[in-house]
Formats: C-alpha cells, structure tokens, sequence
DNA sequence: GAAATAGTCTCACAATACGAGAATAATATA
DNA sequence: TATATTATTCTCGTATTGTGAGACTATTTC
C-alpha cells in the first residue's frame, strides 16, 4: 500500500463513534510519530482535517465545503426535491433518494412525514449494495459488463443477498427487476418496512439512483401494491425526464461505472444498528 | 511539496464552475500520466472522487459520508438549530450560523425568512476571515498568542481591512470587540447589508463560532442597533449554554488553534461574486 | 464481433518518504 | 508575565517507494 492509501486512511478512523482523533490513532494505524505528524499535517493543509485543543483533530472545513459543491451540482438531488415533496405530501408517505457511485449506494436524501416510521437513513448514511429496494433497483440496470464483474468479484456477496446461485440466474433475476420497472423488498434491510422502489436514469439512459418509498408491512398490505408501485414509477419518471431536460449541456455528471469493483465496503451489509 | 500534497491538490480542481475533472486536469497540475492515474486511484478507492463515464471523475461519496457525520457530531450545529430558528421567527429575521476552524470561517447554517434578502451564504459557503461581523467577531476572541501569529503572517490583510496598522492598534481594537460582545459591520461583505454578530463559546469559554443577523440598511436604521444588539447576545448567550450544557462528558469537538496559520485561503477575499 | 478509448502494469532509477532524536512552538500553570 | 509541560516541526542519513515511459489489458462503442 502506497503513502497515499496510508495517508487517505486516516478519514477511516472516523465514524459515528469516534469524531475526533488523536497522533497515537494514527501511530497505531502503523505509523511512525513522524509519519503520523506528515500524514496529520497534509490533510490539515487541504482542509480535510482541522486541529482540535490538546493534540486531537477532527473533520475539516474542507468537507463541508466540498458536500455543498456536491449538494448544488448533484442533478438527481436538485432535481428529485420538488416531485418527491410532491407525492409524499400527497400520500403522506415517507420517500428516500438514493444516489449510485459506481461501487456505493448512498442515500441522497429523505422526506419522511410518516414520523411513526424510524427515520434510520438520512443523507450520507451508506447503504447496503446488494439488499433493499434501493440497491437492487439499481444493480438491476448496471450494464451486463457490470453485473458479470460483480458476479466475477463478489459472488459470495450475490448468492448470499439471494440475487442468485449462478451468473445465470442472477443475470436473470437482474433482467425480470429492469422488465418489471420497479422493485419491492420486504424487511431486508429493517424489519417490518417494506421498501418500493424505481429506478432514475440520466439523459443516456445510464442508471444515476432510485427513488424509494418506505413504509410499514401492515401499511403495505392495506394500501395495495399496484398503486404504490405504480406512484413510484410516476416518480421515478419525473424526475428522470427533469434530468433529461436539463441536459444536453454540461457534461454528464454521474453515472456507474464500477469495473471490476475490487474494493466493496467490506461490511457493506451492516444496516440495522 | 511531497505527493501526498500534490495529490490532495487534485481536490482543488473542483469549484462551483468545475464539477468534474479529467485525467488531463491532473496532469496539468504536474503529474504524467502514470501518476495522475495513481492519484486518482487512490482518490477514488478512498471515496473521495468517484469515476464516471468518459473518463471523468466526480467528486465521491466518502464527501457526502464525512460530512454527515460532522452534522451529527458539529455541537455548534446540533445546539445552535432550536433557539436560532425560534429567534429568527420572532423577529422575521435573517440569522446565519458560523463556525472556525482555525484558519478558516465557514458559514454552518442559516435561517433566511426575510427572503427579500438575498441569500448569499449557505452551509457550507467559506467566508472572508477579516471582514464582515461573523468573522471579526471570532478574530477578536482568539487567544493573545493566536492574534499576535496573526499579526505576523498577514499584518498586510489586517492592516486591509482596517483592523489596525500595527500590532498595538490591532490588540487594543480587538479587545474593544471583546468587551463590547458584539461586532456590528456595515456593507462589508454584501454592500446595503448590515451584519450583527455575537460570539458562541465552548464548555472552556474558547470561541467555537458567531451567529449573524443579516439585514438591510434601511431595517438596520429603522428597528434600532441597541435591540438587534441585545437579541443577537441573548442568542449566542442561550447556545454557548446549551453546548456548556452538554459538555463535560465527551472531548471537546472543535477550538481554535491556528499557530502560525501559515497558509490563510490565497484568496479569501472574494465574497461578492 | 472489431476499433477506439480508458486504465493498469512493468521496470530501472532517482527522488523523497521514513525514523530517531533534537529543537521549537503553543498551552497550561504559577 | 514567566515557567513547565505538552504538542509539533525540523534535521539528516538511509533505503524505501514514488516516478515516468511505454507495453499491456480492460471497457465501451460502433
């Protein structure tokens, strides 16, 4: 591993738990005080990191400046808002943005009035690859180069997801989700939420996320599945003809691009807290 | 400059204008072509660019992830929300949240009813470090040691922004600012618009940040300095408290400590776009 | 399928990242 | 304001490893 990866893996030692970090997390990562002190003073100068009193440091400004780069450019952000307060307000029902980044599946963002409903995800909040509405929405519309890869590198991940036991019959379980235009998922990734989801596309037809919604078991049995599928369709088709529409002029923003997707987070698959 | 700076200045190729770069940008920044590649490779199995079509790169979702968790974690955002927006109602009143990171200001959040206000900042949007009521305001409260730094390494900006030609007058109209608890600006960030500002401390009375109100000239003169005055210290009094508050327990998230603040934004003197 | 584009690998060499300790800077304490 | 303590940077010789050129492989497009 090159001083680079060293370097970068610094921002690993950050998590929900631990927000600020001190010279000997970054010893113990296997460095020497010296090295440690460099890898500190780099991230610090570009902003990645900032010094804290008493020898800790924490996230930077640099961060927060970049999201609101990302935030302001993002089409599938700025363009999914309006319709997705749309329909939630009118069903009054919770929706998620997810966000795909060619080995990562992100929320983007939530509107979430069912406020009796957990609010587990929130913008930032990783998300399993291979379970849920939102995942397999868009894994269904990788290109099938994608899909062999994925299958090639992480085939244990496939068959234990259910997706398959083979490149056959995930391939085709792949290709009935892209037929149908939706994809509904109960309780894999929290129990008793049932997840519907669509796929959004860029002006190319490449897969940028998906529009999700998340509502209970017992509401799902009442509602009836034809509508809420056939609203998330609606949805999903919304916001991916306002992309289209924007297009044409900047250069695609996002869109998959995986190759052999060597490096899935390796607990990608640890959801429910 | 090692490569591990040279590669976290790949980040910088990213701008409001810029939101994706190429292989060429990089090697326009002094790399070959090898190189450039190694950079963005590390770059992105980092999460911090993500590759899309074209042979582009984006900005990637390790971005998004950190800056959900500073969100979470920020005292100064989590404890400044609730009385910030419960003011702002009450006044009808533009509020805006900043926060110092030891070289640097950055707006965190802000409260924007007065719509007729044009909304220039957001979270997120990095902020002149002389001028202006949020940042004067936490300049006055940075340590003997961190204003004499100051002093040293960009007496040229002081003395721009009127703060003082020598170290005397700079201490002594600091200190002013101090005793006085407040920092009212006029124009000078956004011409027509007058800044109110307040200081916001930590559990050890360091200075984590300010908060603003933002308002025309014309309500600035007509609702009286001597109120804004006395609101804007109630609010900042109420979440140096409500963070005090919560203290004690974990380690303090975020204080000053610039040292020699070697390297202040080149130009961080360029709010009016 | 083939052609065109994007990305990775090999290898020899020299630049530079490394570790240990001394020197200095910044904070806490008196 | 001066002193003690802690945090950070600097110096320097060595050898690790980052570098560039080009061949090779992978991926997308047609």
């Amino acid at each position: 591993m090159s001083s680079l990866d060293k370097m970068l893996k610094v921002l690993d030692l950050f998590g929900e738990e631990r927000m600020s970090i001190q010279l000997e997390d970054v010893q113990a990562a296997g460095a020497s005080r010296a090295t440690a002190y460099r890898y500190i003073q780099s991230l610090c100068d570009s902003g990645l990191l900032a010094p804290t009193t008493g020898g800790s440091y924490v996230l930077g400004p640099r961060i927060i400046e970049l999201d609101r780069l990302v935030r302001r450019a993002d089409p599938l952000l700025t363009r999914a808002g309006a319709p997705m307060r749309d329909v939630s307000a009118r069903l009054g029902i919770n929706v998620m943005l997810c966000s795909y980044y060619g080995d990562k599946v992100m929320c983007a963002d939530i509107v979430w009035p069912e406020r009796s409903v957990p609010e587990y995800y929130e913008r930032g909040r990783p998300m399993p690859m291979f379970r849920g509405a939102m995942a397999k929405t868009i894994l269904a519309h990788l290109t099938p180069y994608q899909l062999r890869n994925i299958m090639l590198w992480h085939g244990e991940l496939v068959r234990e997801a259910g997706l398959g036991e083979n490149w056959e019959q995930f391939r085709s379980n792949m290709s009935r989700l892209r037929r149908d235009g939706y994809c509904v998922t109960r309780g894999e990734v929290i129990p008793d939420l049932v997840g519907i989801g669509a796929p959004v596309f860029d002006a190319e037809r490449r897969i940028l996320g998906s529009v999700v919604f998340a509502v209970r078991e017992s509401r799902f049995q009442s509602a009836g599945k034809e509508d809420l599928v056939s609203e998330i369709k609606q949805l999903a088709a919304r916001i991916t003809s306002a992309i289209a529409g924007e297009a044409g002029d900047r250069p695609a923003q996002r869109a998959a691009r995986p190759r052999k997707i060597r490096t899935l987070a390796p607990e990608d698959a640890s959801p429910v807290e």
